[in-house]
DNA sequence: CTTGACATAGAACGAGTGTTCGGATTATAA
DNA sequence: TTATAATCCGAACACTCGTTCTATGTCAAG
């Protein structure tokens, strides 16, 4: 091997932005010969050479022998993101929080779809991550047993966010709203009506992510 | 006129079934000689003949001379539910309602997307609603200024449905669970440290809607 | 410089696909 | 029944489109 395999290149972009772009336009995909012409590639052959590099990344999806029989994969809807649903958060236990290496499968079992026009409009959709709260532990921020909590991964917050923290000389899992203080961290609930928690700067404090969203599903069957 | 033209007959309907049902599974959409095949027509000039008869009554859209060039008019984005927010709730004013006449112009704007699949696998969103909730006199019910609740229309409820409810004797409206006892009416808050308020079945009680599901968007951006 | 993987080009081919046209069939009003 | 519009069929045709093959260019390691 002279020279290695890179991942995506700019083409490869150009290609997934362009077939985007077109379905959401056209409502059906390019043919080889549109995405030619929007990418500047002057023969038919090279975008089949590209095609089928994307296919084996798993980029795209194609049925063979008919035209414009592509399709973005994993991207079941373009206006919803379905966020995977990585598992319970409780007070007592840590957050599960993403793994860098492995991808979710995110059916929709194990996944939440939430509308793309829900979340900022730069958002997309990677960092994101589930979470179904379990217990009545997070009422002081006015999150119920079942309610499904929106993260996105971080590990540092700014003043005002909402964010998941891990204390680990407390064994507890928090939702509050973050302030750094002089001297301390102050915890807000989201409760107005109840008291911040105050935590030293020598304490340990894991930030897992801020909190984007939270969805309660009313289960009219539960008498 | 010998045979007056019909609107819509099996035939179009069957085709446009077909379409969608292909679009969905395929991410594309199908050839003329798959629509023959799927609907028993066994001419592609039949299909031609209809499908240029759906153009005109505005259901496709095609893009002639290109195969697979043709897409559903006004697909309302069969994942999604854009609700009308029909205005701000709060513990002191009234329950704004749908109009049974009026259409609501939901936009981005004053309109909420929420996914097919966080919603019952029936439910077909005419009847849908959202408030947004004004003040923080619901902290009760677990739901926080700003908070966006969608309700389904509905003027009775069952033992243990969350619902919207107006208190006209006091003044007063409140999200609370329902439940229907001997001689009162008790009224759960979801909160469950809080106590329920108990309502005479003398005094009046007007259900406006069925909560189904409550989506707060936590904003980063408030410090 | 040579080598070999990666990248690009152009052209030719054949299968997929939409259109068109003549003609047959069916249904319904008169 | 008859006339006429609506519907349907099959075949032919032309264009669209994906595939394939050959040739050339680019770049970095040896």
């Amino acid at each position: 091997m002279v020279r290695t395999k890179k991942g995506l290149t700019d083409r490869h972009q150009k290609i997934l932005d362009f077939i985007e772009e077109y379905v959401n336009k056209h409502g059906y995909p390019p043919a080889i010969r549109d995405i030619c012409v929007a990418t500047g590639i002057s023969s038919t052959s090279v975008v089949t050479y590209y095609l089928k590099q994307l296919t084996e990344m798993g980029k795209i999806e194609r049925d063979e022998k008919s035209s414009r029989a592509l399709r973005l994969a994993n991207a079941p809807r373009r206006d919803l993101f379905r966020i995977p649903i990585l598992g319970p958060i409780a007070a007592g236990a840590p957050i599960p929080v993403p793994d860098a290496g492995a991808t979710y499968i995110a059916d929709e079992i194990n996944g939440v779809d939430v509308a793309r026009s829900l979340l900022p409009k730069e958002e997309k959709g990677a960092q994101l991550f589930a979470l179904k709260v379990q217990g009545e532990s997070m009422i002081d921020a006015m999150i119920n047993d079942g309610d499904i909590v929106i993260l996105k991964s971080a590990i540092e917050a700014k003043n005002g966010d909402m964010v998941a923290i891990w204390l680990p000389a407390r064994d507890e899992t928090t939702l509050k709203y973050f302030y750094k203080e002089k001297e301390r961290y102050r915890l807000q609930p989201a409760n107005p009506t109840m008291q911040p928690i105050y935590v030293n700067k020598d304490e340990p404090l894991e930030i897992k992510g801020k909190v984007m969203m939270v969805i309660r599903r009313v289960d009219t069957v539960a008498a």
